[in-house]
DNA sequence: CTCATTTGAGTAATCGTTTACGCAACTATA
DNA sequence: TATAGTTGCGTAAACGATTACTCAAATGAG
């Protein structure tokens, strides 16, 4: 039965006080070269490492941020987190990524679980709805992605342009003559994915093309995978023989699996239907035919976000000079138009 | 300037003692009524919430579990991250899960870092090598999947039979009558993918097959994606005129990745060459030709090692009568054979 | 040699909880 | 009416670190 030794053990196997123990391990403070030695060896026979519990309540820091994420599978989701997690531990701080599974209630439970821990910052991304900060318990400098806080206060906003990202990707199918563009979306209700959509109505009406509510498919995504969504959705459609030219689907996986369904009702890519994504997602650049989309500077994103976390916790008490930070998107052109 | 309430603000408050405070909170030992519905007043009124360092400080228990994962944008890893998490949530336990990016010093930096946080438990799933359990300071509940530990003292380790599944696949490839079937693995060394490798050879072996080293292909994946791996070691393949009528891939986007590669070169599948991944990602199920695979019991998987795990962590000093749980896999036909 | 300064290290308070222990005030029993 | 048992709650000691205060010893300046 191994038992983790303390501060106070290795004072005693030194013949120093816990305080000089603490210093030398710190090197804070002052200690004679001897001690310091003597110290270490110990430290180093007995394989003592510092309980960062009570570090962390001595010191009310814990050196550790929090992550809120509503789906690590999603691969813009997970591509953000390693890079941020990667920033931070490169600075020696640790990450604690949540998952939430889009569950309100959990994200409120975590929430309430980072802020119990002492994090020292924290990192919302996306999300159903607003993040609830009201409810925390300190002032936690705080940095969403796609997302808005309740009340913000002194929180930072980083993400797409992703009014601009739509509108890029709409403009684009006009430009290559579509005339009835279809708007392919889940019904969950980002802002993420309301701005997109905002974005393809400012193209249509700028080039006066009839804005149909009817080719605004806002499709129920419950217990079904993207691709399953938009392969119900464009198989509904096609029975209502609804006519169409192009596609902008709100993300990659939505418009394969429309480029899919497509297929088997015999409609060509691009020739008759011409399709764009969004995310570049890895099955936007190797599925065939490969999908035009709109790629999100993630590693941007991503090292913005942690940047503005990492001043905001360095320098308590600084403010925000910029509460909204939007990285421009670039459409990647491929062979679905 | 938000200040965190203690118990002792609760406790002046509510004009009782921080130890009644406590009680109440926890249900745990003799309060009357009335302070009961007082202290539970002022500390909504107020909002206060518990402190969990000084709780996991003073319990010696922090309900918190640590994941090791060294991918979280593997579909196979983030659906068991999900499910364990949810598993524990459930149970009031939270996860931390950390991402190693496959750095061994990062694994090692982030055992160390969960250790000192005193989670009450660990995951630790896939890896290059073997988890250094030894480090630790404490003697923590530890399960893993997929891997194995250094000392494995009174761990389980779950996982799915490759040695299996890599030998379901290539039977099947050879009862399809392929008679020269190329393995395509990556270059790492996990186990599962070492386990997969001896399946093939164990079926190549039984069917009086030759077992021919220059189908086995290790491609080498550092900084691309399975999928181009595949692609260029294929591509290499096909310019060394190697004949091949078989294909196992020991994971679907290296599957994926291959078909691709033999389309553009007008080869045809599964007519010329068929092919059998593995893991039932979902890649594999959206692309065509779909592709056959095999199927490994995530929930299952998921659901065994959090068991097992929860039981370690409730009952210390457990002895674990079974060491290696295997679940079997499973054959899904698709379009690919 | 004297007095001021620097150096090294110990003492004890603190961070916010939980809980063993003790004790007064009730309640119940005979 | 004693006495035993129960109930409600406060006191104080942990948990394992850090650090403001001390203070003796060593060093330096004049």
């Amino acid at each position: 039965m191994k038992k983790q030794l303390s501060i106070k053990d290795i004072a005693k196997l030194s013949g120093v006080s816990t305080a000089t123990v603490s210093r030398v391990l710190n090197d804070n403070g002052r200690f004679s070269k001897e001690t310091r030695e003597k110290v270490l060896s110990v430290v180093k026979e007995f394989g003592y490492s510092t309980n960062s519990v009570a570090k962390t309540l001595r010191e009310q820091k814990s050196h550790t941020i929090g992550m809120i994420v509503p789906d690590i599978s999603n691969e813009f989701f997970s591509s953000l987190i390693t890079q941020i997690e990667s920033y931070f531990f490169d600075k020696g701080i640790s990450t604690i990524i949540c998952n939430t599974n889009k569950d309100a209630e959990k994200e409120k439970a975590y929430l309430k679980s980072l802020d119990a821990k002492l994090v020292d910052g924290l990192i919302c991304i996306s999300g159903q709805e607003e993040i609830d900060e009201t409810q925390l318990s300190r002032d936690i400098p705080i940095v969403c992605i796609d997302r808005q806080p309740k009340v913000s206060n002194n929180i930072a906003i980083v993400g797409s342009d992703h009014v601009d990202g739509g509108y890029k990707a709409t403009k684009y199918l006009i430009d290559k003559d579509c005339k009835r563009i279809l708007l392919l979306t889940k019904d969950n209700n980002t802002t993420s994915s309301n701005d997109r959509i905002d974005g393809y109505k400012k193209a249509i009406k700028e080039a006066h093309l009839q804005l149909d509510p009817d080719l605004v498919i806002r499709a129920s995504s419950k217990k079904i995978s993207k691709f399953e969504t938009a392969q119900k959705s464009i198989e509904e459609v096609l029975s209502r023989d609804l006519e169409f030219d192009g596609i902008f689907a709100t993300n990659d996986w939505l418009a394969y699996g429309a480029i899919q369904t497509l297929k088997k009702n015999q409609i060509s890519v691009p020739e008759e239907v011409k399709v764009v994504g969004f995310d570049n997602d890895s099955i936007s650049k190797y599925t065939t035919p490969s999908i035009t989309t709109i790629h999100q500077e993630v590693n941007c994103i991503a090292e913005k976000a942690a940047d503005i976390l990492y001043q905001l916790m360095s320098k308590p008490g600084m403010q925000i000079n910029e509460h909204y930070i939007n990285v421009p998107t670039r459409l990647i052109e491929r062979e679905t138009t």
